[in-house]
DNA sequence: GTCCGTGCAAAACGTTTGCACGGAG
DNA sequence: CTCCGTGCAAACGTTTTGCACGGAC
């Protein structure tokens, strides 16, 4: 039932070896709950979750230095909503997508379009620069909040 | 030689009146710093900033204040390039445009697609939402970093 | 036995707020 | 004269860091 979360800690395991690190329980409960968990969640949130269903000795500052090796390492990827004052962490997709965020009751669903894409790549060329990365997300009135 | 920010503070002393509410020096000063910096200011930047140049007692919560205050009424705007843990503030423009940031030297581009424009919506439609804003920075390599 | 990763607490940031005062209307 | 906007300092929420310890290799 698990197997997709097992492939997905295997690969992890073997990007520690590869970099000559040595591996925790913390940092695979992190993944497991933020593996788990649909929602975009803050540091803080995680923490909370990780507190309360997996190990409520896992201190925060892990959390953040845990979060922030994934994030330098791919593993996990972050987007920072709105006025929000924190970011927002996601296990990182193998495929790209971005964001559409609902002003009113704050749901986030994700979307990918080629068009945008190739759009992007065109753009950052007509500019000079070539394209690495980009952030995008959209704000709007979800469906069930326009009636 | 700067009728430009002339008619723009006349616009913003009208709307000050329209809200009912009173203008002050500080609030002034603190959109003639922002208007004539081409960058993307961050609250502290900005703070620092006028400090130096304009007015030394100019404290940073009045700064934070009136950024605010400006955001709200559409006077300014912001955008979190990156990482970076604060906002960077721009006089907001009449024409809206979007950011492209160098990842090596920091520069911000701004850029209007149309195409662009059109997608977002058409993206926003197909999943069932009402688009009310966007946030897209592009991040690469600037022809000048290329080298 | 080495170090790396951790938990804790303190510090460091960026931002907001309560308060009394001064200045615009 | 009335409030609004300000400066100051304290409070706040988020993130980072120094340190000694425990655990993975």
């Amino acid at each position: 039932m698990d197997k997709k979360f097992d492939k997905f800690i295997n690969n992890f395991r073997v990007l520690i070896k590869d970099l000559g690190l040595k591996n925790s329980t913390q940092r695979e409960i992190i993944l497991k709950a933020l593996f788990h968990s649909k929602a975009h969640l803050s540091a803080e949130e995680l923490s909370t979750l990780i507190k309360k269903e997996y190990d409520s000795s896992i201190g925060i500052a892990t959390v953040y230095r845990v979060l922030s090796f994934l994030e330098d390492h791919k593993v996990v990827s972050s987007i920072n909503i709105g006025n929000a004052n924190s970011k927002a962490y996601e296990i990182n997709p193998s495929d790209h997508h971005d964001h559409i965020v609902c002003t009113k009751c704050k749901k986030v669903l994700e979307f990918f379009n080629p068009d945008l894409e190739k759009l992007q790549v065109e753009i950052a060329n007509k500019n000079g620069f070539k394209l690495i990365d980009h952030d995008m997300i959209l704000y709007g009135i979800c469906a069930g909040c326009k009636k």
